[in-house]
DNA sequence: CTGAAAGCGCTTACAG
DNA sequence: CTGAAAGCGCTTACAG
């Protein structure tokens, strides 16, 4: 009938220690105002009955949650892409772990159902801030975090009305790298299999794509496929069987790549048409022959949007001990005038999008002099 | 000063229709001892306020935190696996928030790193369960969780001690397909290129391997790795060189394969010695020639993972809605007598461990008839 | 430096 | 069917 592991409360300490629950609690959050013996006794006692505080107690009493969301819709354009998203979260979750906070995940089938739980989460004020990411056109996310107050990052923009802050990477110089490779091994028609119309950093890549080809190569095609495989497949068969044949072909991401590659294969043009992916992964390497990639850490990447996170949500970084035993309170102080502060604070700083990291080339078989 | 977005309380829920905010509680949470009459009007008026329960109040009042764990410890072997874990995270996220239950998911850097967050978690009272994987000898998690009193399922097992259920798949059917299929292919001289021996997976697969091969094939050579590419390239290149050279070569996983394909091309031995897989992804299909792999969906892995733990922690299957408004309380009541009568539960049904899936043997270009 | 008390927002016996 | 009240376990003005 009674707990098994029955956990002691803060009021546990202060009774065998016999002072208040006050001095107690100051004591475990660093506060001044307690004596320094007695500081030293409840931190004792604490470790002694490892104590830990209740967390909803904690966050009920107007503290931070200490959790953030991270909630990502999948549906065709990430099959495959198992690699990014989960060196993402790795990057993110090491960042927030390393500051105390929790991350909450979850996976959604559509933006309406991400609406949802954003919705929920934020009603239950069960998170501090959020990550989303793959904005679409008219994509209603923005708006709507916006509205709510509450904090979030977008993790790859762009936002079209800069109502997110967000963490990008710098497409220009990827293209241009690529672009200048290309052109450096003798290619003069390129050509692009890109991934949906409705993803917003689709555009911004062909954007910079084009923009980097620009006066120096022909104007050069792209196709849109929805990332799957088949339609990498038929894109790639396509390209090649029109009239003026491109000479190189830039893929949007790894596995339009793969299929490519193996389009060009069955039609016997892997010698004469260079292949490029924006995505590097370890599946460019082990592919035959090895591909040319744009490489940017997506670990490395996480670890920016969860600091931009962070920021707008906890100030500018401080280090957290792991253990909650010994967490200080200074880093955790939130009421609800705050979180609007923090709204406030976000609202203002929307310009100032963060780009994690320079992309850079590796050079493989896939694109040989010619 | 004021918030931005103050949400509103079940108080005001319950001032606004002159009512007691225990009526109002029942209302939402489906319980008896309300008029219909009123429970429409308080759903009514909760749908236009956009009400949900403060999670933390909810929480600290006995209710479940409707939360769950997953810890994952990544080093050396962990590289390159992506694929895995990814789907299996998806297939636990999706059946976790089909009944309304949040996942909290933190990676770290080791067991006793791994430890650390479970005794938090536990103590703050932050999640109701959680899932763990990758056992290792001797590993300290099972006993260490079953003290607590945690509720826990072991993904992918074995539990020597069977002191946590678990959640396996049949390394005897794989192995069996796997080795009949070799043999049928004119294979007599298999090799296996596994993990590290302190994983006890790894042990587990290395038996069922043997027994497979057992009477059937001459005593099959195994060594170990440490699940990295230079490892598996190493191990290759020392397994073809030697005096009675394998006509087969199992790998462990795909990333493990990868490097064998890499090292049997350079020996120029690629027709000669057939190469298995054992995990199948996009990377078996896509390097030349395609591997032939044992196939097991992580995705319904997971799935199962999440089912048993719900099973522990909350009972049998029950949906639930998506929105915390509308969630009733008959599937969420426990208070701390409820969590010691949980983990009596799971002490008792140790036994029962599931496996998920039958595996299937996928072949393909790697494995050709001799 | 210390303590008694109120409050966070829910749930739930208990008494009408 | 309904309501007043206590309680979950913390934090934090406020008064000594």
């Amino acid at each position: 009938m009674s707990p098994r592991r029955p956990r002691p409360t803060l009021k546990d300490l202060a009774t065998r220690l016999g002072i208040s629950e006050t001095a107690a609690s100051f004591a475990l959050n660093g506060r001044p105002g307690v004596s320094e013996q007695t500081r030293e006794r409840v931190l004792a006692l604490a470790e002694e009955l490892q104590f830990a505080p209740n967390h909803a107690a904690r966050t009920l009493s107007g503290i931070t949650s200490m959790t953030v969301g991270f909630v990502l819709t999948r549906d065709v354009q990430e099959f495959g892409m198992e690699s990014f998203y989960l060196r993402l979260l790795t990057g993110a979750q090491s960042v927030l772990s390393s500051r105390g906070y929790g991350l909450l995940f979850q996976m959604t089938r559509s933006v309406d159902d991400e609406l949802a739980v954003l919705r929920r989460w934020n009603r239950e004020r069960r998170v501090e801030g959020v990550i989303i990411s793959d904005l679409r056109r008219g994509d209603p996310r923005p708006a709507f975090l916006r509205d709510l107050g509450l904090p979030a990052v977008l993790a790859g923009g762009p936002d079209p009305k800069r109502l997110l802050p967000a963490v990008t990477v710098d497409d220009g110089a990827a293209m241009r790298l690529l672009v200048e490779h290309l052109q450096e091994t003798g290619c003069r028609r390129l050509a692009y299999v890109s991934g949906p119309a409705e993803l917003l950093h689709v555009h911004r890549r062909i954007g910079a794509f084009r923009k980097a080809a620009a006066g120096v190569l022909a104007s050069p095609g792209v196709v849109h496929t929805d990332y799957s495989e088949s339609d990498g497949l038929e894109a790639t068969r396509r390209l090649i069987a029109s009239a003026d044949r491109p000479d190189a072909l830039v893929f949007d991401n790894e596995v339009l790549a793969v299929a490519g590659v193996r389009a060009l294969r069955t039609a016997g043009l892997l010698d004469e048409i260079s292949v490029v992916s924006c995505e590097d992964s370890a599946i460019c390497v082990a592919l035959q022959p090895s591909l040319t990639a744009v490489r940017r850490d997506p670990t490395v990447f996480g670890e920016a949007v969860a600091r931009r996170l962070l920021q707008l949500v906890d100030g500018p970084d401080r280090s957290a001990p792991a253990d909650g035993a010994e967490r200080s309170a200074g880093s955790a102080r939130s009421d609800r005038s705050d979180r609007s502060a923090r709204s406030d604070r976000s609202a203002r700083s929307v310009k100032a999008d963060i780009e994690a990291q320079q992309p850079t080339l590796v050079v493989r078989e896939s694109s040989p002099q010619r």
